[in-house]
DNA sequence: CGCGTCCTTGATTTCGATCAAAATATGTGG
DNA sequence: CCACATATTTTGATCGAAATCAAGGACGCG
């Protein structure tokens, strides 16, 4: 039974630092030092709103969250969707008005780190400053892939390539594995997430059920059929930068 | 009749980054003291292409560009356009692979300028590190204004979009006033960075032309009803990051 | 002035949207 | 643990925006 005192913040913070280059113990000990206020969500909340100016930033600590925008006549799209270790508003320590909402899908654990802090331990240590940096390039790498689904995929392309990226995305953070990883979003987010309806994503995925590619039930995805998935979808998990191999280089100070 | 002599990389950049904040004397000249080597494209040419390591960031200086991504039977889709001033790749300091490319759109003229060197400038001036981080971080902003409109807009909001952003970016830079732009884009590459076919393109702009809200010919827009524009896109130029209270370009000799 | 690129037009098709309602989960308080 | 309320999934019928296919026509440009 986790609870919010089970997650040691800082930790998944530095295994998600850890996972993209090597820390010194300087810099593990300084993001150790990191003030976090840690905040309980329910699912479906704001937990940055559109036009805010937040003075922290948010580390997802369990559950999932996504980016979205609003539009007339109740239209939404979801521009994002976040796991734990991610920091989805990292770009508000140089741009301070968002330009859309963080919202958490599910029940969530989130970490509230100010701004002046993650500042402090930029300045200090450059080389975290460029790992935050390239966290945000990664980002824009997953926005790029979305256009390009968005704009030349049909809806079953985008679908089957939409799970192969949380797919992969989990299991980097060790929350999937076997071909099997959580996915608690509704086909509504689906559809809001890939420009569709929700009439339409229910039918697109019973077909993918069909032909025994998936199976998704009670928040559970599991690939069956991986290969044909990738193929379909002409997913290349390349935009992802998911660094096999990492062997901890010693030197670099 | 401008060449390439004509065109100053440096200044070009010391403009842009101005745009987003003062810079010091020294950071000025450590930003004059850049090695540029010039390069004079052709329209329709890869600069950098997918897959490649480059290293060098390339500064478009005139003309504009694009990022592109293929896919299977000849379908492209362009990511975003960039004009004089942008450095489209400025990514590849932190992520080595492109994960997609990008090719002149017109003619262009554009300055390499070595990692090494964009590197030592941001270590020996972080404050100019931050101000790319932030280009980077705006990059993404356009980024998710465009998955917006393919997700939830119609192809008549997708274009009026478009046209009212690359409209207020080339304002920024001094290429644009008086509602009226440049355009220089194929009806098939408004398809290709809209998720449309040509066709359907060329349909809406006679719509748009047929109500007098733009004129589009010779590869100059022309925005006739700019605020009726705005209001059916929806468009709220926050993204872009517009910084009002710097007067646009005094020039920087 | 000829040729390739780009734009335009028409006819037809299709993928996904829309509208409406039923069936099934999920959750909550008593 | 059940009963009720709410949210989600599923199904069916119809519609519509944009794609596709196929030809002409216009224009820059060398």
């Amino acid at each position: 039974m986790a609870s919010i005192s089970d997650i040691h913040p800082r930790t998944m913070l530095i295994r998600k630092l850890e996972s993209m280059a090597p820390l010194s113990p300087q810099e593990r000990q300084a993001i150790k030092d990191l003030p976090v206020r840690m905040h309980a969500v329910n699912a479906r909340q704001d937990i940055v709103r559109d036009g805010d100016q937040p003075q922290h930033c948010c580390l997802i600590l369990s559950g999932w969250a996504c980016r979205y925008k609003l539009l007339h006549e109740g239209k939404r799209q979801i521009l994002s969707f976040h796991i734990a270790g991610d920091i989805p508003d990292l770009g508000t320590l140089h741009i301070p008005t968002m330009d859309h909402g963080l919202a958490s899908v599910t029940k969530a654990t989130v970490g509230f780190i100010p701004h002046e802090n993650l500042r402090a331990l930029t300045e200090a240590f450059p080389r975290i400053g460029a790992l935050f940096w390239r966290a945000t390039l990664i980002d824009a790498g997953v926005f790029r892939a979305w256009i390009v689904g968005m704009g030349r995929r049909s809806a079953f392309e985008r679908i089957a390539h939409l799970f192969c990226e949380m797919y992969l995305k989990l299991q980097m953070v060790g929350l999937a594995g076997d071909h099997r990883c959580p996915m608690p979003v509704t086909q509504a987010d689906l559809a809001d997430a890939l420009g569709l309806t929700s009439v339409h994503v229910n039918r697109v995925l019973q077909t993918m059920r069909g032909r025994a590619l998936i199976t998704l039930r009670s928040s559970t995805l599991v690939i069956a059929a991986w290969d044909e998935l990738i193929r379909v979808s002409e997913f290349d998990p390349a935009y992802l930068q998911i660094d096999h191999g990492l062997e901890p280089h010693a030197d670099v100070a």
